[in-house]
DNA sequence: ACGCTGTGTTCGTTATTCCGAACAACGGAT
DNA sequence: ATCCGTTGTTCGGAATAACGAACACAGCGT
């Protein structure tokens, strides 16, 4: 037991470990289950999607079991998030202050062929995903409220396109970017006569901390 | 099948996974093993550092059994690892991988006007910027390393770019997404013959986590 | 030869994960 | 007021993961 015996010069072990792993898996079910809501997903759908039993997942959402590692890869997996980053929780200081809300700054390459656009900066982000958006002339994309907090970004590569959220409207042409909140009903239209593309990013801020 | 509910272009979800879980721990004995006998530790003693039963060890080191959570964690830490690289095996993830059009879901509106491609998401990530583009034929972009842990993802809009990085070079068309990692020296080649339009996001890693 | 120490394996039992179905609770329809 | 479809929950029962002890096979020593 213990102590290295060997010749080799094995690296130093540490002795830890031991019965900590509950507290490893402790606030999985709490990781779960946000991941799951920052999907807008029921219990039933997530089922589907990962092949487990909604009532495992119920439970474990509850840290009621102990799952299989099988069972946490298909959750896992379902949620396009690794068994570490469940694990690990929500146990990150975020920080950083970095604003540049400047106007887009363009850089060149040194040979010149190059020209790189900042779109937009964004911080404190725990969870994202971005999208290519394509809409043919007057088409309407109507979004429900996603997550307390969460932000959407659009950036118009070309035609023209159309937000309302909150009561506010605001038209990006291509090459324009839009910043706005998506914790409230909003809608995107384009009102140009051709087709547009945008490519949009949902950003949602994983949990409380002040708003 | 009907995606979720409603009206919103909500985040679409993919719907693979599913009962892939068998493949992902499918080298995972071979892996506990590997790491074990690198410490030069035997069953037993992996036993008592772990806190697991050392018959259950030798049984998912041949993979008679389907591990529970906490016994994978358990092993992890007293192997001084994270449930994730076990679970990679020793597969060295090629980081750059690349999302084929055919894998980038495609969700429509209710008009069916409006199409919304994923691009790429990712996961908990604290701070990051997303650039737009442009290249001519022939155009370089060669960029110096970032901050440890920063991942660049690509998404081409228009023509074909060449990303080499850490030694490897792929190749991504109109439609196709890359991603890789950005902390060592990488270099962007517009190696088609028409001018190549792309969003570029850059995302860093804000806590250690070394990788 | 014999014991001895350590390796990894297999054997009963207990404990619990997992599933599917049945359940209650809510909200929206007609 | 009553039917729906949906939410998340709880309830048997089958499957099995976990444990500890007993097991076989080695290598070394006297």
């Amino acid at each position: 037991m213990s102590r290295q015996g060997g010749a080799s010069g094995n690296g130093g072990r540490s002795a830890r470990s031991q019965a900590s792993a509950e507290e490893a898996t402790a606030d999985l079910g709490k990781t779960i289950q946000r991941l799951r809501k920052a999907y807008n997903l029921s219990l039933g759908e997530l089922s589907e999607q990962s092949g487990v039993a909604k009532s495992i997942i119920s439970q474990i959402e509850r840290n009621e079991t102990n799952p299989t590692l099988s069972t946490v890869v298909k959750l896992s997996r379902a949620l396009d998030t690794t068994v570490d980053e469940v694990l690990r929780g929500e146990t990150q200081s975020p920080f950083i202050e970095h604003q540049q809300k400047s106007a887009v700054p363009i850089l060149e390459s040194q040979d010149g062929l190059c020209r790189l656009a900042i779109a937009g900066p964004l911080n404190l982000i725990d969870f994202f995903q971005w999208y290519d958006f394509h809409a043919k002339p007057s088409g309407v994309l109507e979004s429900s409220p996603h997550p307390p907090g969460t932000v959407e970004h659009l950036y118009v590569v070309t035609g023209e396109l159309e937000v309302t959220t909150a009561g506010e409207t605001r038209i990006a042409k291509a090459g324009e970017a839009l910043r706005y909140r998506a914790d409230v009903p909003h809608r995107l239209v384009n009102i140009g006569d051709t087709d547009a593309h945008a490519v949009m990013m949902l950003a949602l801020r994983q949990f409380g901390a002040q708003g």
